[in-house]
DNA sequence: ATTCTAACA
DNA sequence: TGTTAGTA
C-alpha cells in the first residue's frame, strides 16, 4: 500500500486548493475527488516533497476507507469526532476527509477501547497527551531520537502481533 | 453509490 | 452503539 501520486496544488491566502488531478492509489482502488484545505499555508510544489507533518495532516481518506483501515463503524468514527478526539476536514459537499494522523488517533482509540477504557478515560488520555509539559518534552527530543523511538515502537508493535495486516501496511506511510 | 444528520432503540 | 429515514 502506498501513495502513488497526489497531484499538484497551489496556495491562496490561507487556503490550499488541489488543482489538476488528485488521487491516492491503494491496492485495487483509486480515490478521486475535490477537496479544500485551510489548515496549512504551503508554497507551490509537489506533495511528494512535503514534509512529514504536512503529509500526515493532509485530509485524504473518505470514511469508507477509514472504516476498513480501523475496523471501526461509521457511527463510531463520527461519534469520536463529536467528542473532538479527531477533527477531519470536510469537502465542499460536507464529506469528511481523514488524514493519516486521524487514522492513527482512531487506532489508538480502538486500542484503549479494547483495554476496557471508556470515553471519559480516553478523553483524559488525549488531554494528558496535549498537556504543555508533554508537548515541551516532545519538542526537546531530537529527530534522531524520534526516529529511533518510532522504529522501536514499530518493532514492538510487530512483536505484539496485536494488529492486523492493515496497520503493518500503514507503516509504509511513515518512512 | 456513498455519506450526512437526526432521532430513536 | 446500531439502525433507519430522508438528504445532498
Amino acid at each position: 500500500m502506498s501513495i502513488e501520486e497526489i497531484g499538484t496544488f497551489f496556495v491562496e491566502k490561507n487556503k490550499m486548493n488541489f488543482i489538476e488531478k488528485r488521487y491516492v492509489s491503494f491496492p485495487n482502488m483509486v480515490l478521486t475527488g475535490k477537496l479544500t484545505w485551510n489548515k496549512l499555508i504551503i508554497v507551490k510544489g509537489k506533495v511528494k516533497t512535503m514534509n512529514r507533518d504536512i503529509r500526515r495532516t493532509m485530509p485524504l481518506l473518505p470514511i469508507s476507507i477509514v472504516m476498513q483501515l480501523t475496523d471501526l463503524t461509521a457511527r463510531q468514527i463520527r461519534y469520536y469526532e463529536e467528542h473532538t478526539l479527531i477533527e477531519p476536514a470536510r469537502t465542499e459537499g460536507n464529506r469528511r476527509m481523514f488524514s493519516l494522523n486521524d487514522v492513527d488517533t482512531l487506532l489508538e482509540i480502538k486500542d484503549l477501547l479494547d483495554q476496557g477504557i471508556n470515553m471519559a478515560g480516553i478523553k483524559k488520555v488525549f488531554a494528558l497527551k496535549n498537556e504543555p509539559v508533554i508537548q515541551q518534552a516532545k519538542a526537546e527530543i531530537t529527530d534522531v531520537d524520534l526516529r529511533r523511538i518510532l522504529r522501536e515502537e514499530m518493532l514492538q508493535a510487530q512483536r505484539m502481533q496485536r494488529t492486523s495486516i492493515r496497520q503493518g501496511d500503514l507503516s509504509r506511510f511513515f518512512q
